[in-house]
DNA sequence: CCTAGCCGATCGATCGATCGGTCGTCTACA
DNA sequence: TGTAGACGACCGATCGATCGATCGGCTAGG
């Protein structure tokens, strides 16, 4: 967790630049100078440069997945279940768009032992809505997706959001994460018309799992 | 294009070392390496680092909407056409999972003058898919998707695809083609059970475009 | 003898990281 | 109250390694 200002500033500009050019597009002196730091000042503030990717990640997970939890646990539809983690997941990845470019494009950036505590995180996270899927398909609302195709796909096209989603664009962010609420469902098979979920809770936690922003 | 087998040899390196490490995660001697090859003989084979990713890049575009159109042009059928663009999208994506890779994340690591390039003929694609859901709202059988939301969504779905398919997972290519092709179409307000595309005929392409493999 | 193919040696630049330090600010004790 | 000393914040200089790229020269087949 960033505790000072300065280190709040170092993370900031490493989330800015890795989600642009990528971790290994950006130098210590490109992040130093965009921290307005010196390029030695900086290891004050981190480990290696690769710990602190592992952090952003790490950091940007968990918010996820704490999220997420909050928004089901009181919730047991599998329709309504899903749906928040889908418009969860949908208004995530637009409002902290950089955060979670970084957290599905940079994996393969880091070395085995730091990744494999990201990639449980990022389990954890997806067993959420394996669970989900397979209660709903267990109530019959749902087709089966025993082999995972639907959740991959689901989560892929929401993630998808955070490379082309714009504040001015044509469609508000709650529509936007509606439509991709109603696509998921229906995907799944919950009929023409789904229920859609509660937008103003999933909003809510969004803005209280990352503070302010929105 | 590629034209000997050197010239070949350095195209399945570049394309292997770049889809698993990144542009930037990848230096020439390494490239070299994998080439077997100097790291001067390989600018006898490409010119800069950066043109052979541009080359990379484009080269699989070309493909991909040559073959898309290949597979479109004598359908009418709006819900057949986007079948089969989305069972064409994943199987690309499934058996050229290296190729799409470097063409979904690399963009990014283009200086803007090849970007450009690229950018055109990716859109060009996109263009494809945007018509066709055009074409099935107006023919009544899909939902509006004027802002481009369900299209953008089944794209990225499709293209996540290369991140983890195995030719040794649980479901066959073939039937991981039509389940997507399904999702697709009932994700555009196609009904609980959408026709399904010839998918015969969407391998018999890609492998015709690609050459070998599948 | 020419050329295509290939390489060792090397270029200047930049990489991630560390060093020995300076500069204030705060605290503890006389 | 005065001051010695510990401390956090910060930086210039520099480390060895590697970066992308180029050079001149070797070799073998036509």
């Amino acid at each position: 967790m960033a505790v000072n200002a300065t280190q709040t500033r170092v993370r900031k500009a490493a989330i800015r630049l890795f989600a642009k050019k990528g971790f290994h597009g950006v130098g210590i002196r490109e992040l130093a100078q965009a921290a307005k730091l010196s390029s030695a000042s900086l290891y004050h503030y981190m480990g290696t440069k690769e710990e602190l990717l592992a952090d952003i990640m790490w950091d940007c997970l968990e918010r996820l997945l704490s999220a997420a939890m909050l928004a089901t646990t009181d919730v047991n539809d599998p329709q309504e279940k899903l749906g928040r983690l889908v418009a969860l997941h949908v208004i995530a990845h637009a409002v902290q768009a950089k955060e979670t470019t970084v957290v599905d494009n940079e994996l393969r950036s880091l070395s085995p032992k730091l990744r494999r505590r990201i990639v449980a995180q990022r389990d954890a996270y997806e067993q959420l809505w394996a669970e989900t899927i397979e209660e709903g398909a267990r109530d019959g609302v749902f087709r089966s997706d025993k082999e995972g195709v639907a959740r991959r796909g689901l989560l892929e096209m929401g993630s998808g959001v955070s490379r082309w989603y714009s504040s001015k664009g044509a469609l508000p962010l709650d529509q936007l994460a509606e439509r991709y609420a109603e696509l998921a469902l229906r995907s799944l098979g919950a009929g023409d018309d789904p229920p859609l979920p509660d937008l103003q809770r999933c909003r809510t936690i969004v803005k209280y799992t990352w503070g302010a922003k929105i």
